[in-house]
DNA sequence: ACATTATTGAACGGTTCCGTATAATAAAAC
DNA sequence: GTTTTATTATACGGAACCGTTCAATAATGT
């Protein structure tokens, strides 16, 4: 789905290169300014108008790049979940005992959670789902589900060095991000003033760090 | 006109009564299209004469009940939240072991989460939290914030009668809630096809199982 | 110089929709 | 009947915006 037209700068094949060539960088400053339109004020709110005017491009120029609205819009969330999955790659947290290494996996989950952009980036995103299911499952795939693959992994190799006695380890994951996320997230979403949140909330801590209590008092090796 | 013939028939006051009288049933069938279409096409998609017409009725009615497009939302949201509280209140489940009870009660809250309505009652609602925080609130408070009080309560009289060993039955509670939405919450709000998924899902019976055991495994009088 | 493509700015047709206004009609009390 | 109010159908002003078109300009090649 990705250039037709060479998306290389320099004249690498120097055999086809005719005419006043492609500024490729505005195609990424084209989908930043979307980004912030489409997931501040919504998709029906945003007119490519404005977009392009954010962009300082002409708005022949988005229409150039990008076929429709609703297709600038799938562009805008693929490209976040390419930054999602890039931001959620450095998830190592080696070191420490088996608690802390969960509650700081726990306390980085949230913090990158409750930020103000995911939080109405899954707003935005949740609503046009409805008759676009595929930006959904791009959605769940870059973010939930990486999660949860790396929870469950993070398990397994505790079960393995025998720090854990768990059967199902994709299960036990789910139960411990589940009780991370609590109240706390409808709260987030549903919730006054997600602008003057702190990050990650004063309670996140208490939080995090009695879901991994309990879940420790259940899984821990006897 | 339509044939739907006057509902209002009795002079109750009989003092005050000049012209002819409000049809008090219309606002009420007004409201129910409004609910259809704003929480399956969203705000900005629908239109207060499609509204209109799903209500049988003039769009100058309409404006003659409700100030504004906004103001027919927001009685809308408190509508839906009003029926949220009735459908609430019944959940007694007062018998059998205490297992028995948190897993009839956590089968009841997939069931009442899950549904196709509430799905997209949230999605759209979210969204309109960014611009009116105070709906946001109003659903807060009919619905999660009674269930986990619910919740807790039960927590609390399964303390008192001996069954349970809690110190904070708010935060347990927030912990085997958290469990049982799981990931299958995000699934749920991002996958494909709410319409043909099964309520509750096939899943749903061994996550509030295991969700139950782990909780109890924990907090079980030893 | 020339040719070729990208980009801009402005304008246009078409659509949708909010909120209001007006004239006509319906349903009650008297 | 008359009076009074609710409701309808229709139309209108105004705004917003999508997607396209066109002429003019910019940036690269030969």
């Amino acid at each position: 789905m990705s250039g037709k037209t060479s998306t290389s700068i320099k004249p690498a094949a120097a055999n086809k290169a005719l005419g006043r060539p492609v500024d490729t960088a505005k195609s990424a400053i084209i989908l930043g300014a979307a980004r912030h339109e489409f997931f501040n004020i919504g998709f029906a709110q945003s007119s490519i108008e404005s977009i392009a005017a954010r962009a300082g491009v002409s708005k022949v120029t988005v229409y150039n790049r990008f076929k429709s609205k609703e297709a600038l819009f799938a562009a805008a969330v693929g490209n976040e979940c390419a930054v999602m999955r890039k931001a959620l790659s450095v998830e190592a947290t080696a070191g420490g005992s088996i608690r802390e290494r969960l509650v700081h996996f726990g306390m980085e989950m949230v913090a990158f959670l409750w930020r103000d952009e995911m939080v109405r980036f899954e707003r935005h995103l949740a609503v046009e789902v409805e008759h676009n299911p595929e930006i959904g499952l791009l959605f769940l795939d870059a973010g939930p589900r990486r999660l949860h693959k790396a929870l469950s992994h993070l398990l397994d190799e505790a079960v393995e060095a025998g720090e854990l006695q768990i059967d199902d380890t994709e299960q036990a994951a789910e139960h411990l991000s589940g009780m991370i996320k609590g109240l706390a997230d409808l709260e987030r979403r549903f919730g006054a003033n997600i602008s003057q949140a702190k990050i990650p909330d004063p309670k996140a801590k208490k939080r995090v760090n009695s879901a991994v209590d309990l879940f420790l008092k259940s899984y821990s090796k006897s």
